[in-house]
This record gives structure tokens, sequence and C-alpha cells, in this order.
DNA sequence: TTTGCAAATGTTATAATGTTGCAAATTTTC
DNA sequence: GAAAATTTGCAACATTATAACATTTGCAAA
């Protein structure tokens, strides 16, 4: 299996989500933290989209669902779920998606769409390299990479080729 | 000179203002761009602070030289400045710095310190090339690329090593 | 088993950031 | 100088995120 993720190939995208969760469990018990239910189901919704989420859509979906939440009840299950490496914050989109490389605690790098919005993470070495020999000749200590390229992914790069 | 900016290294603080202002205006004269007067003074402001300015402060000093400007004013000026190459938009802290290499329509690769504020644009040719063949790799044509780093610049590291 | 504490959640309000839409003024072009 | 296009003013509103404080829950020590 290849290290990046869903939008380009097509999948069971059930499958996907529920081993996604699985491995959140795993995780989440070997560093003693707890998944609790709205955590979860905060991690399966932005699982299922697979497309960014906002905060707010979570919040939708959570209003959809019956629970009466409000947005820090949204933010802290968001906190929570980046600071175990589960989902990623996209910064440029003010948006979050499910980590294809969850509990490594790594920076991925992200190419996002602009046309269907689908997101794919990657992990590349020799950009991380490049990066980290750029921050040190300037001495400087990296701490968190963020890498968020905006395009045009294969699949609509053939539908409209001349944008 | 070198090609990374300003917060590491003093400088004349307002020839460097003055400079960036007149690089701006030669720039936008050659592409026949309007930098007005409120377009030209948030110029002016983003580079006086010289760190990341959010477009609600820029607000707040256009009130105090009386001009009384709502926030489209100051988004519509800073997505001018955008657009002609002067100001970068720093997405992790929804704030803006003066370009370091004005004109060149280019993707900047910016360190920013987190305990100083300071924000380091780099041009970073091996970073470029390795973010654009990672690209390649998966079929993605790369438009827009952002590359934020935070972590500690040297000053800080050397007050406060034991982060 | 209860008591005590830390972690997690609920709740209300508010802050911070960014946009839409339309009218008035200004500048450019013809 | 009139028409067209660009820029600005302005009011309202939309979206994203956090503060502050009360309450509940999970878990462990007494």
């Amino acid at each position: 299996m290849s290290t990046s993720a869903l939008p380009y190939r097509p999948h069971n995208h059930d499958a996907c989500v529920a081993q996604a969760l699985a491995d959140a469990r795993a995780i989440c018990q070997q560093r003693n933290a707890r998944l609790t239910p709205t955590r979860e189901r905060v991690l399966e919704l932005i699982w299922q989209s697979h497309k960014p989420l906002g905060a707010y859509d979570v919040l939708a979906v959570l209003a959809e669902d019956g629970h009466n939440a409000a947005p820090p009840t949204v933010y802290r299950a968001l906190d929570f779920l980046q600071q175990y490496g589960l989902v990623h914050r996209i910064a440029s989109l003010n948006a979050f998606v499910g980590c294809t490389h969850a509990g490594k605690h790594h920076n991925g790098m992200f190419l996002i769409c602009r046309s269907c919005g689908n997101v794919l993470e990657l992990t590349a070495p020799d950009v991380a390299k490049a990066v980290s020999q750029a921050a040190s000749a300037e001495a400087f200590q990296p701490e968190d990479v963020m890498i968020e390229i905006a395009g045009l992914c294969p699949a609509c790069r053939a539908n409209a080729p001349h944008d």
C-alpha cells in the first residue's frame, strides 16, 4: 500500500473509516488517552467526509445527531484529535482532515485540489529534508512545519485542462 | 545583501520601509496598477511593523490616522497588495507581512518564531524543487504553495534554550 | 463506599476574522 | 466632457474561534 491517501483512487469508504477509527482507538489506548464518544464521533465525521471539514460543519452534523453541542465542544474534540495526531488542521481552509499516518506525530504535506476540494496527505522525505536544511541555515529551530499546496488534482486537470 | 529579511540582523528600519515603498511604487507603475493612498498606507503600516499584522490591527491604525475605514477597505487593500506580490498572508497567523522579494510573484517560505513573533521570508530553491517533484509524482498541478514553519529563531533559542 | 481530584463536558456570551451588496466618488478612456 | 471602469464608503452580516465559569464524569485513595 502506498503512503498516499484517498481521493484519487477508489476505495471502500466505510471500511476506510472503520479502519481509521480502529487505529485511533488503539493509539489512544496505548497512550492512555480517552477517546470519548464525542471525540470518536467527531473523528468519524471528519473521516466520512474525506474532504476538509470545518468546525461548524462538524457542529451541524452533531446537531442532526441530536447532540446539542456548542462550538467549544467541537473545538475541544478537534484539539484533542490534533494532539494525538489523528487529524490535521488545514490552515489555508480553516478545516480539518483525517490523518492518514496516524500516531506518528509528523507534519504532512497537503495537496489541496481547488476544484473538487479533495486533499491528499503526503509524506515527502525530500521535502522534509530540504525544509530542515533551509531552517538550519538560518539557525532556526523548526517545531511545526505546515506545507499546503493548492492546485489541481489529476482528475480535475483531466476534466478542465485549460483552467 | 542576503535574500533573507529583517528580524535577525539590525537594520535601519525607516530606510527599509522607505525602500519597500519605493519598490512598490515602481512595481505598480510598471504594471499599470494604482497604488492609491490607502493601499500605500496599508503597505507602509505592514512594513513598519515587521511582525505579521492582522487586518484589524491595520484597521486600528488607520482609525488613529483619522481615516474612518471599515473592514472591507483593509481587506481590499490587502488583496491588492497580495495580488502584486507586495505582501504575503501568513495563513497560520491570519496576518500579513511585507514581501521581501516584491514583484516576483513567488511563493516564499516563512520561518515564524513562536517566541518573539518575528517572521523571516526565505527563498529556498531546494525546497521548491522537492515540493514540485512530490506534487508531480502524484500528477498534481501546484498553483499556490504555502510553507510556514513555526519554531524558535536563533535569538529566542539563545534566550530560552530549554523550551 | 464514599470522598476527593483531575479530566471532560456543558453553557453562555463574546471576540476575532472575513464577506456581500450596493451606492457614491474618483479616475481613466474615448 | 461624457461614458466606462475602477476604487472607495458604508452597513449589515457571516464565519471562525475563544473566554469564563458551572457541572458532570471517571477513577483512585482512604
